[in-house]
DNA sequence: GATCTTCACTTGCTTTTTGCAAGTCTAAAT
DNA sequence: ATTTAGACTTGCAAAAAGCAAGTGAAGATC
């Protein structure tokens, strides 16, 4: 449907309208949980986006502030990705389907102990993880944004 | 990537290997929220799904036992789909989408009350879906017109 | 009982999107 | 000055999607 036409008002459509393909996801995967945040380290993924598709969705993403790009330091580093806060507000879909892969899919490597908190204790293991994505993102270099509370300071690292 | 292949052992990617694309969900919203459930009706949705696309879809998803024929009575009536028990696990994943969206997309069509109730008393939404959904699971069908069942019509309205 | 519909697909062809290899451009390291 | 690394772009073949038309079977209609 040439991917990206809206043709409804329907939210799942919207949906799918941002991150209805293959690969979007795996990107926001590898922000959210896997520490990957440049273009090279999405293209060292185990499933092997190719580097043109790659760069098309960075793009989108990036239209659709999903995420956004870091402007790097004045030292010469890679040019890096964050989640936005909408992209942020994702988790719980990530988290849905990891549980959901859990359960259906005999091969996926989930670790029963992660699975087993996630059932258990959802709303926690979600704060946790959207802290730690917040504390990354955007964190207005001019002034200082006082919710500093109940985050660990390893929670900087912007890189790796 | 040749959409199906499997690449990893990551949930995320295992997950879009079943509907990593911009249809599956749609006839997974069909069936879970518009009530839609044969070859036609799908046809029908707003968002146009080509004939072949859609055949194909049907049969991955039977493949995938996110959905399953429903043997049709001895009655001459259109051939049904419903969702299975897998099927339904997606509920989570689809509620989060219509949030996600209903937070993001200022054109999405859902009832601030329902997405109100959705964020207010999430398990409870959940629940009532999940039972009806599943009370569809296994009882052979009473020749009943499918469209009038059980939508809230607050998926329905627009909001703005 | 021959024709008309409806339903659920298939087939064939065009267009769009992927996948893949190679190349470009910039800046820093050697 | 030459390499190297990062972030892409380009070109082309292959796969998937879009579109129109056609098929076959069952039921309804004339």
């Amino acid at each position: 449907m040439t991917r990206r036409a809206r043709k409804s008002d329907c939210p799942i459509h919207f949906a799918l309208t941002v991150f209805g393909d293959a690969w979007t996801l795996l990107i926001i995967r590898d922000l959210m949980f896997k520490g990957r945040s440049s273009y090279t380290e999405f293209l060292r993924a185990e499933e092997g986006i190719a580097t043109n598709v790659l760069a098309d969705r960075l793009a989108r993403l990036e239209e659709d502030e999903v995420i956004e790009r870091v402007t790097p330091g004045e030292g010469r580093e890679a040019k890096r990705y964050r989640l936005t806060p909408k992209g942020v507000d994702l988790l719980p879909v990530m988290l849905d389907l990891i549980d959901w892969s859990a359960k259906h899919d005999p091969d996926t490597a989930v670790g029963e102990s992660f699975v087993r908190r996630l059932r258990r204790d959802r709303a926690g293991v979600e704060q946790e993880f959207r802290a730690r994505l917040l504390a990354a993102v955007s964190p207005a270099p001019e002034k200082q944004p006082p919710a500093t509370k109940g985050t660990p300071r390893e929670l900087r690292r912007k890189t790796r």
